[in-house]
DNA sequence: TGAAATGTTGGGGCG
DNA sequence: ACGCCCCAACATTTC
């Protein structure tokens, strides 16, 4: 790599974003402030760059979140410079435009761009300074005793730990060197980010994209339910976990401010040590998702466990389609999935509960749901998205067994005893009494008729009746088995 | 981070 | 008082 002193200190530095739009504990970001030079605070639109385009649920946080930085940004006198095409095009042009002499970057989890941004120094003829922000570990560098990848969650996790070590976080940067003139920025109102005819967001304000609604979002849960954690997160009628996901996945909090923060709330005993471990092992997860990933390139399309590529799944274009607009006949698939539509996300118990509907009582292909999460969900993320899919079809790494099948019903039950999170999304089903809620099939007919549920209307009757759905999967797994 | 089937145990009803 | 049966509760095995 070229030193940064071959270039005059006066030309201007790109730092170019792409999911790391937050200005503490932003490494490049910082790197970039210390050299003094004017900055040009850069996004591209760039489709092809994370090996996938990202969806529409995305494309929604990506708009608000894009305007949240560059609001921040405005402190500093600084907007954002907007570009859309190939990356490598619109760096070559900005940087004949400017004369910027260096590039500061944090790098992409994912293979494909990392694989970019390992070529890009040689493709735009300055130096290119590459950070680590979106992991605690850079993937593919934790590595067992014979220098392989981990297959299991726990020993990898114990590797993780025995090697973190908590950082001083770096502080925002004081000041942001702005270039003489601005180059030329597109409007981001002109990437129609935002849906339009319909635009079906109103369900997603719930969410405060950028890096004051991810601080927000980690104090709210710093400050109560992280004590219930172990046991709270299980529970989508409650406020238990975190909904951190999406604002770590776009990079405007950092995965080390989380733990650093919640270990600071243990050390002063507002959390139970207890409960921040559990956090730290979800956080954990994260990492063992994007070190699969890198380990394993083809995860989102292949099967990890290659005796799954046999799988007999059914093409079941009906069953699929019940199960996106949450029509399944099973009140907590539903609520879950309606959830997703509504507000682009869902808690995680019921990710489990629908994608083992999905793929187990459906025998749908799992790179289906995966598909669907990746257009519908704010926080879909190839690395959590695909690892998580594979996780629950038991194809995966350090994958539940297949035969691990979840009744929809009583997870219902034990998850949602009070009906409060069926009732929510389901409201066809919100007057039935708990004892059916669960189960609206087993209900008399006269409990139904009390609570205005007709099957030939709007609530249907089971698509599948589970019992037989499930042998049918154990058939299906047993017939792998022989192969 | 499951559920269902199967096995075991022990209390209570009852002849 | 005793053995038998039933069955709920719990444990283990199986998928």
């Amino acid at each position: 790599m070229a030193q940064l002193g071959a270039q005059p200190a006066s030309s201007p530095a790109i730092v170019w974003f792409r999911r790391d739009f937050r200005l503490a504990d932003n490494p490049a970001l910082s790197a970039a402030a210390e050299t003094d030079r004017p900055l040009i605070l850069l996004y591209i639109r760039d489709e092809a760059l994370e090996g996938r385009p990202i969806g529409a649920a995305s494309r929604w946080w990506l708009d608000k979140t894009l305007k949240a930085f560059d609001a921040a940004l405005g402190e500093f006198g600084q907007r954002l410079v907007l570009r859309h095409g190939d990356s490598v095009e619109v760096l070559k042009a900005l940087i004949a435009e400017t004369g910027a002499g260096a590039v500061f970057l944090n790098t992409l989890p994912e293979p494909a761009a990392r694989a970019r941004d390992e070529r890009l120094a040689d493709a735009l003829g300055v130096p290119v300074r590459a950070f680590e922000a979106a992991t605690l570990a850079q993937p593919g560098s934790v590595l067992n005793g014979s220098g392989l990848p981990y297959k299991v969650f726990t020993p990898f996790y114990r590797a993780l730990r025995a090697r973190l070590d908590l950082p001083d976080l770096r502080a925002r940067p004081r000041r942001l060197a702005a270039p003489a003139a601005r180059p030329e920025s597109e409007r981001l109102e002109d990437w129609r980010l935002h849906p339009k005819r319909p635009d079906w967001s109103e369900g997603f304000n719930l969410w405060t994209p950028g890096e004051a609604g991810a601080f927000a979002a980690l104090d709210a849960f710093l400050d109560g339910p992280v004590n219930d954690y172990p046991t709270g997160r299980d529970r989508p009628d409650k406020a238990g976990t975190s909904r951190l996901s999406p604002h770590l996945h776009w990079g405007e909090i950092s995965p080390w401010r989380v733990i650093v923060d919640a270990q600071a709330a243990a050390h002063r005993g507002d959390a139970r040590t207890g409960a921040v471990e559990k956090l730290m092992t979800e956080v954990g997860w994260r990492e063992f998702n994007h070190h699969l990933l890198a380990a394993f390139p083809a995860l989102p399309t292949k099967s990890f466990d290659p005796k799954y590529a046999a799988f007999p799944w059914r093409d079941d274009p009906q069953g699929l389609e019940a199960w996106r607009r949450g029509l399944t006949g099973y009140p907590m698939v539903d609520a879950g999935m309606r959830e997703l539509w509504a507000t682009g996300f869902m808690h995680n118990r019921v990710r489990m509960v629908v994608a083992s509907f999905l793929i187990k009582d459906l025998m749908i292909d799992w790179r289906e749901g995966e598909a669907w999460f990746w257009d519908t969900l704010v926080d879909a993320d190839l690395a959590n998205n695909t690892a998580n899919w594979q996780w629950v079809a038991g194809s995966g790494a350090d994958a539940a067994p297949f035969f691990r099948i979840f009744n929809p019903a009583s997870q219902g039950e034990r998850f949602d005893p009070d009906g409060v999170y069926v009732r929510r999304w389901v409201p066809e089903l919100a007057r039935l009494p708990d004892r059916w809620l669960h189960a609206p099939w087993t209900a008399p007919r006269a409990v139904l008729e009390e609570a205005g549920v007709s099957f030939g209307g709007a609530y249907p009757q089971p698509i599948v009746a589970h019992r037989e759905a499930r042998a049918r999967a154990l058939a299906a797994l047993r017939s792998l088995k022989q192969l």
